[in-house]
Parts: C-alpha cells; structure tokens; sequence
DNA sequence: CTTTCAGCCTGACGGC
DNA sequence: TGCCGTCAGGCTGAAA
C-alpha cells in the first residue's frame, strides 16, 4: 500500500523519464477510478509538455503548460515505466507515451487512486495541513490544534487538515515510539510529548523514503509488495505477537475504523 | 464546529 | 478443490 514513502519514491523514479517530455498520447482503459478519469483527457493534454513532478501529501502532481494532472495511488496504485513491448497486465488502467519513447503505466487493482486533471489548482489539495517532513509541522502545532479535543490521538494524527500523510502504518509506529497509547484522548498530551511524537513521525517517514529505493528496485524486479517494513514495524499487523521492548503481549483494537496495534505496557 | 461512519474496490485468506 | 464471507485501507461526503 502506497503511503507517503513510496509516492516521495515513485516520484524521484518516474522523474527522469517525464520531466520536459511532451506527451505523445494518453490511453484510457478504465476510467472509473475513484473519481471518472475526464473522457477527453487524451486531447485535453497531448501535445503538451511535463515541465514538473511534484509531490504534495499522497498526491504526485504533474505540470503540464496549461494545467497538471493530479494522480493518487489509493490502496493499491502504481505508476511505472515499463519496456515499450511489454504486455499490459490486468488493473493497468492508464498509459501515457512520452516523446522520448518512455511508456508510463498507471496500475490500480482496487481503483481507489485517481488520475485528474485540472487547468486551475485542484479542489484535493485545497484544504491540506502542512507536509509532514516540512517545519510548519511540530509539537507546538499538534499541541494547539488538539486543545479541547477529545478525538483519540491516532485519528487525529492521521487527520489530513491536521498533518498529511500519516497513514496507518506510520501513526502506529510513531506512537509506538513514543510510548503513547493510540486510544488517548488528544486534547489531554502535553506539548512535551507532542513534541516527541511530532520528532517520531518526521523519524518514520524520513527513514522509509530512505528505504524507499529498495522497495521501487524490488517492484521494478517484480517481486511485489515492499519488503523493507516488514522488518522494521515493531506493532503494525503484529496484533497478539509480542512487543519488541517489554515482550509483552500487544493489543490491536478499532479506532476510527482502523486497526490500531500497540503495546499496553510501553504505550501509556 | 466536531465526530462518526458508509461506501468505493479487488485480492488474499480462513473456514468448511 | 472451490465457494463464500470477511477484511484491508485513504479519502470524501453525508449524517449526527
């Protein structure tokens, strides 16, 4: 599942191919992605340059000279360049052919990403918090922002007006290194562990993107999902298994409809 | 305003 | 072996 990492990842991998290339064609095979891919995306930007690639939360932004297009991988999205002869698989939805001859393939199984385009800005990013990695976003902010809030820290930290790109994975690892309870009530942490936990996350994140190389060379060898975090993830899909500091055993419970794992013992 | 929750979708997995 | 139910998960928009 693509989170923050791998979108940071994909990008740095399709850059070069795109960059400054004018767009040869777009072909659309399936457009009902989780918002309908526009019907005349193909004349709207062929023949139109990709001046820049960009990343903003999840969403990998291509600049084109009279607008951009907007691509979400969802649950289970990927973007690659694949050998101009390569067959195409089932879930390869979009493909866009470049005028250097790069062949860029969309694949999205569960069709929860989408591929927009805009010739203004884009109503998804509108409202966003700061970028997790940037310095708007620390203690002091989720300090604030949490003050008489009784949602429980987890959700809040996963909250995108709050902070984007905090998914499941990293919230729960961040809390876990925190020693926070994912269930605790924001509004009652101090600014001091705010601060910890704002410096965890900033942790994870960058530490995955630094992996994150490992994970496009597996999927470019096709070898599948990401192997590096399964090796790193102390509570994350670890429910019932013992936690790597006490030993104890760890709880997985629902908070805002998504499994929580953490340490009953470390996590306070 | 805050909070909760259904729904989108397919593949993986467990039980029988 | 295969069928069926359940689950996973980011994000939005509607409901409470």
């Amino acid at each position: 599942m693509p989170e923050l990492p791998e979108v940071e990842t994909t990008l740095r991998g399709i850059e070069p191919a795109i960059a400054g290339q004018v767009i040869n064609s777009i072909r659309v095979h399936q457009g009902s992605l989780r918002w309908p891919v526009n019907p005349n995306l193909a004349q709207l930007v062929e023949g139109q340059t990709v001046t820049h690639l960009s990343r903003r939360a999840k969403y990998l932004l291509m600049q084109l000279d009279q607008g951009s297009m907007l691509v979400h991988l969802g649950m289970s999205g990927s973007l690659r360049i694949v050998q101009p002869n390569e067959e195409l698989r089932k879930h390869d939805h979009i493909e866009m052919q470049m005028s250097n001859g790069s062949l860029l393939r969309f694949h999205d199984p569960r069709r929860f990403g989408c591929w927009l385009w805009s010739e203004g800005p884009h109503q998804q990013l509108a409202h966003l918090g700061p970028e997790p990695l940037s310095d708007d976003f620390n203690g002091q902010r989720l300090y604030q922002l949490s003050r008489r809030r009784k949602v429980a820290v987890k959700p809040f930290i996963m909250d995108n007006k709050i902070v984007v790109g905090v998914g499941n994975i990293y919230a729960s690892e961040a809390l876990f290194r925190s020693g926070i309870r994912p269930d605790r009530a924001s509004g009652n942490l101090s600014l001091r562990r705010y601060t910890e936990l704002a410096g965890h996350i900033k942790e994870v994140l960058a530490a995955a993107i630094v992996q994150g190389g490992t994970t496009l060379r597996d999927f470019v060898n096709g070898n599948g999902e990401p192997g590096y975090f399964q090796q790193t993830l102390a509570v994350y899909g670890r429910g019932d298994e013992p936690c790597i500091a006490c030993a104890g055993r760890l709880k997985e419970i629902k908070l805002g409809q998504r499994s929580s794992v953490f340490c009953p013992r470390c996590q306070r």
